[in-house]
DNA sequence: TCCTTACTTGAAAATGACTTTCAAATTCCT
DNA sequence: AGGAATTTGAAAGTCATTTTCAAGTAAGGA
């Protein structure tokens, strides 16, 4: 099995990118806390902290250095800003609350399978899917 | 069965909302051919051929209104614009060929039951959710 | 028909979230 | 150290909406 940051030596080796502070930053930051939902802004504030002259353009294409490489991946949940996430072994989707905003990470073999029924059904080759469900956590449903 | 039609009636008598022909033109188009997705720009081209007034905000208010009524819903494929859609009384989730942008509308009884079944099962009440399955279409996989 | 008031409209400016540009700063190979 | 290729930050540019605002209509009453 191969872990993100892996995936990120390679890429970078091959592409030959240097090294620079700002992006090590940048990141670490990404792989030492996984399995969250990160807004660009978000990923700023916390890589200014160990190295104030990161600017939004570096995180920006960084995260876009991260995308090509597989690393990471986008998701726009409703309006506003999109969320990038480190991309780990096991696929899963989202259940977001209405409320408080809150992501749920779930997976589901069973819908997998229909999904590829489906797609065969209409003779499509299925690359990908997007599934999200909307709702009220139990906190919010008061 | 309520058409959509008739709800944007019942919508617009409740807010008090004025008949305009610029209005009138662009819902007629809506309720004319439905089943298809749109741009907003697609709309107003449309309209226009009907009523040369009608401007992109008038369009744009009036897919708002609609939206406000439960009479249409709001997708975004992808990148780019995006699309509105007159709800019909079948639910149903969209296929999208990554190689000429063409959707498939699909329904499956039990994935939404097992979409339920996984809400349930982390206390949320589902309101709605969005799938989405990318592939190559038969066409597209020459 | 004529008023009056509230709702609408078109054009243009504003917004939000990215994307790209460009000159200055770094990296890294020799 | 020297120099070519990458990177970077700040700022400008894009794109798809969204809002503003002054002028233009419906619609209910006089």
């Amino acid at each position: 099995m191969q872990t993100g940051e892996h995936r990120y030596q390679k890429y970078a080796a091959e592409k030959g990118l240097k090294k620079t502070h700002q992006r090590n930053t940048i990141v670490k930051i990404l792989f030492t806390s996984p399995h969250k939902h990160y807004r660009i802004e978000e990923i700023l504030e916390k890589s200014r902290k160990k190295d104030p002259t990161v600017s939004y353009a570096t995180v920006y294409r960084t995260l876009m250095m991260l995308l090509d490489a597989g690393v990471v991946s986008q998701r726009h949940f409703g309006k506003g800003q999109s969320l990038f996430e480190v991309i780990s072994d096991h696929h899963h989707d989202h259940m977001i609350c209405n409320g408080c905003g809150n992501i749920v990470e779930f997976e589901n073999d069973t819908i997998e399978k229909l999904q590829e029924t489906v797609a065969k059904k209409h003779g499509f080759k299925l690359i990908n899917h997007k599934m999200e469900l909307y709702g009220q956590c139990p906190r919010c449903q008061k």
